[in-house]
DNA sequence: CCTACATCCTCTAGCGACTAGAGGTGCAAG
DNA sequence: CTTGCACCTCTAGTCGCTAGAGGATGTAGG
């Protein structure tokens, strides 16, 4: 089989090439065996691991949480419960931030629908800003 | 008037000592007075002050956006276009964020969901992840 | 075979917005 | 006077990359 070079792993994977070597530098890829010439030489499967801990990333898991998910991936009989746990509580994760960030938006929406386009001194974006009082949701 | 101490600054404003410091190192606060023993000595303008970019931060302004608005306030007989414009491009920031959490939340409950708590090689958690076109939503 | 050029290599430093820690000084109460 | 907390400066670490320097390798055309 022909050898992949990193660039078309990069390319095949949707990492970068420095997000490539980053992740084999914090040990979430094994090191690839080497061309003749010390070049970084992929195989299918390394591929698949990247497509893997690239779609993680793009859900919001931290790397640690990758690491863990990526052990249970190289062991099918383990229980799956851990890798419930870690979805689970990225779950929780991602409504609290949708929670907090519709909160927001009523906010600056008052805000933003609030100024008069005039003066700063009666503008409501930069009062809201200095008297949290004044806020639509004040429990942040 | 009585002389605020930066420990009693971070109290009223809610903003931790180091960050306060951290703040001045950057130039968001003004360098205040200081006491005979070196210490800062704050004004109620500073903890206003502060009290302004916690706020600011919480709604994710970033620290370039939060010192323009400073500028801003500092010059109440500008234009509050300058506010207006940061205030609404938050704004489209926010929603955008709101919107890709939702589709992330819509793919993580279906994993969550499909996961038949046994063995991983029948884990739906993991399966989605190392499969891109499995997603609920593969546009991102 | 030579040259040009893309791609690869390692290494270090930088980003944003803090946070943690070391090692030392100031200050107020008992 | 001593205890102990709060303050001081400075450096380095966090996370997940990204950028750049300076050099080696691989490949395609002449």
């Amino acid at each position: 089989m022909k050898k992949i070079t990193i660039g078309e792993a990069s390319r095949q994977s949707g990492v970068k090439v420095p997000t490539i070597r980053y992740y084999e530098g914090i040990g979430l890829l094994s090191a690839p065996s080497r061309s003749e010439g010390n070049q970084r030489s992929y195989e299918p499967a390394d591929i698949s691991r990247l497509v893997f801990i690239r779609h993680a990333r793009e859900l919001g898991f931290e790397v640690d949480a990758i690491r863990t998910l990526l052990i249970l991936q190289d062991d099918p009989n383990q229980s799956c419960a851990s890798a419930d746990a870690i979805a689970k509580a990225r779950l929780i994760d991602v409504e609290q931030r949708i929670r907090s960030l519709m909160a927001l938006k009523v906010e600056l929406e008052a805000m933003v629908a609030g100024c008069g386009h005039g003066r700063v001194d009666q503008c409501r974006v930069i009062e809201v800003l200095a008297d949290h009082g004044q806020c639509a949701h004040s429990h942040h």
